[in-house]
DNA sequence: ATCAAGATTACCT
DNA sequence: GGTAATCTTGATA
């Protein structure tokens, strides 16, 4: 499997959405390897979103989102939670998609310790390591000083893998936004057991 | 300087 | 199903 180079992300937003999905998440770093399948994501545009960071411009918070795609934007809310996203598009136009779902690959011991600071868990508490953006950076260890890495060239990237099949992609509205809440930008795998929420 | 809101999660009944 | 926790950013003064 090869990263995904420059060209991927640079693509229009909703298809690079709907092809991250079966992608392989990684972050070495200290010598360890964390990785995941993408299970569910959504689409946050420009200008024209009101749910979107950068709706009313660049600021010192989004300006990541405003570089060309291929870039890690990390944020973080409710004074407890980071969440990551990949920039897409080319520069200037403020577009990204939020990783909300992965399934651990490699790694699930390292994600457990991260989570619960435990190397044994139960199969419940497996099941809910990677479903939801926040959980996914505390179990990867992502937080604000992995805003803004080049994720075509870093210790943070995804790997190419085999398209899903269109009939598996479930589309819905987004999740946990107060505006803009009618559009169908959310994109999961059907039946996958780390989506976020039915 | 002060304040309200937020792309969430965990824990309660 | 409801809600407290917790802090950074951006708006208003």
């Amino acid at each position: 499997m090869k990263k995904l180079r420059r060209d991927f992300y640079k693509r229009g937003i909703l298809l690079v959405a709907k092809d991250l999905l079966g992608k392989i998440f990684v972050k070495e770093e200290n010598g360890l390897f964390l990785s995941g399948k993408i299970v569910e994501v959504e689409a946050y545009a420009g200008a024209l979103d009101e749910a979107s960071h950068t709706y009313g411009g660049i600021s010192t918070r989004n300006n990541v989102m405003f570089r060309e795609g291929g870039h890690l934007y990390v944020y973080f809310t409710y004074g407890a939670h980071y969440c990551c996203n990949v920039v897409t598009g080319e520069q200037g136009i403020g577009e990204g998609i939020l990783i909300r779902g992965i399934e651990p690959v490699k790694g699930a011991d390292t994600m457990a310790m991260n989570r619960f600071g435990k190397s044994e868990i139960t199969e419940k508490e497996f099941r809910n390591l990677t479903s939801g953006p926040g959980k996914i950076c505390k179990a990867f260890d992502i937080t604000k000083k992995d805003n803004g890495v080049d994720i075509t060239k870093n210790y943070i990237y995804i790997l190419d893998n085999p398209p899903v099949d269109e009939k598996d992609i479930v589309t819905t509205k987004r999740i946990g936004i107060t505006r803009a809440v009618d559009l169908p930008w959310r994109f999961y795998l059907k039946d996958n057991p780390f989506i976020s929420r039915k």
